[in-house]
DNA sequence: AATCCGTGGTG
DNA sequence: TCACCAAGGAT
């Protein structure tokens, strides 16, 4: 039965029941201070070095330690969560804040409890229900990841790094993340909280590279526990580090299990060597997708490109339920030919496949 | 490699 | 207020 696995050794509950005691007379002396490297602005610090492989339990045990006291409760880690279940988290967490997920999580799951579920669904149902995420591309790929799970895994979800990495809407990390999470399996997970907590504690700088390289892919693996059971709790350990603690914006040091051994901490907390780029919203395409699509979500019969473009007062249907959100596309009075191309644009992504019928094209 | 893709909370 | 930011992926 592939898909419970209540006893399973490598669930996360049972990290959270498997008590270490890391109050700080059973913690191993405190371990030298790495020193921090010289220049601020390499990726990874090699960690074949002996100097870092001594002190690898012990970062193992005060990280998973402080994770079997600390860690939210959150469904996909129930340990009766099915594979589909945490694939699905996986993918709605991508670039998406864990509260925002829970309520859209939940109500898939019940909607959709299979894979075999919302394939048969057409899938403008799972963008409808994918509600506010943002990036409802993400709704139509998990639709399509259904579908390949039924017609090319005999709806069993992937069990291996590469058989996940098939599916669409399934990249590096939502690969590893899954195996490991759901499937035990011994995978370097690497998201921007581990690897801000891997930039600040082993590289001694103040955030990540814009972009994920390769000497990040191998410190990860080189950190990696031997064991099955303790790889799979440490990539969540260092994940839930990252994302209550080591934060972006202003990470709380003091509540740090690892604090004495993070270089950059003993750095002095140099500042980032680079400031990120923005994402643009204000005037862009994307605002304008955003806004047409609010529009489709609520509409329950077909939409013609005049009531895109016309005052909603004017249409005399604004009691049809779309009233708000089209009176926000309109107050963007953005040109005629962004609207266009915003409209071709979902059109191309099939993002306008709402319901049968529920989208029309401008003529 | 650099861009694009949504949305809402927050420092 | 406003830019940054969030369990990335695809091209």
């Amino acid at each position: 039965m592939a898909g419970r696995c209540g006893q399973a050794p490598w669930r996360l509950t049972q990290a959270i029941n498997y008590s270490v005691g890391i109050d700080a007379s059973t913690l191993a002396p405190a371990m030298p201070v790495p020193t921090a490297p010289a220049n601020g602005a390499s990726g990874a610090t090699p960690a074949s070095d002996e100097r870092i492989a001594g002190q690898l339990p012990v970062l193992h045990e005060r990280i998973t330690g402080w994770f079997a006291e600390t860690a939210r409760k959150l469904p996909w880690r129930e340990p009766d969560c099915s594979p589909w279940g945490i694939l699905v988290s996986e993918v709605m967490l991508q670039q998406t804040p864990v509260v925002r997920v829970l309520p859209v999580w939940q109500d898939w799951l019940e909607r959709w409890p299979t894979p075999a579920a919302l394939a048969r669904e057409p899938a403008g149902e799972a963008v409808r229900h994918w509600g506010r995420l943002g990036y409802p591309r993400r709704a139509l790929r998990l639709h399509a990841a259904a579908a390949a799970i039924v017609s090319e895994h005999g709806g069993q979800v992937p069990g291996t790094y590469t058989g996940l990495l098939d599916l669409p809407g399934v990249g590096s990390y939502t690969a590893a993340a899954v195996a490991a999470f759901a499937f035990g399996r011994r995978e370097a997970v690497v998201d921007t909280n581990i690897r801000r907590v891997h930039a600040r504690l082993m590289s001694g700088v103040a955030l990540p590279a814009p972009s994920l390289s390769a000497a990040e892919m191998r410190l990860a693996a080189e950190l990696l526990p031997d064991d099955d059971g303790t790889s799979v709790r440490w990539n969540a350990a260092v994940m839930e580090l990252g994302a209550l603690v080591c934060t972006a914006r202003a990470p709380k040091c003091a509540a740090c299990p690892v604090q004495d051994s993070c270089a950059w901490l003993a750095a002095g907390e140099p500042p980032p060597s680079y400031t990120p780029k923005g994402q643009a919203w204000h005037g862009t395409d994307r605002q304008v997708r955003g806004a047409l699509m609010a529009v489709l979500r609520l509409a329950d019969s077909p939409v013609p490109a005049e009531m895109f473009q016309q005052e909603p007062a004017d249409l005399g249907f604004a009691a049809d339920g779309i009233g708000v959100p089209l009176s926000a596309l309109h107050r963007l009075n953005c040109a005629p030919e962004q609207l266009e191309r915003a409209l071709a644009g979902l059109l191309d992504d099939g993002l306008a496949e709402l319901r049968q019928g529920g989208y029309r094209l401008p003529s």
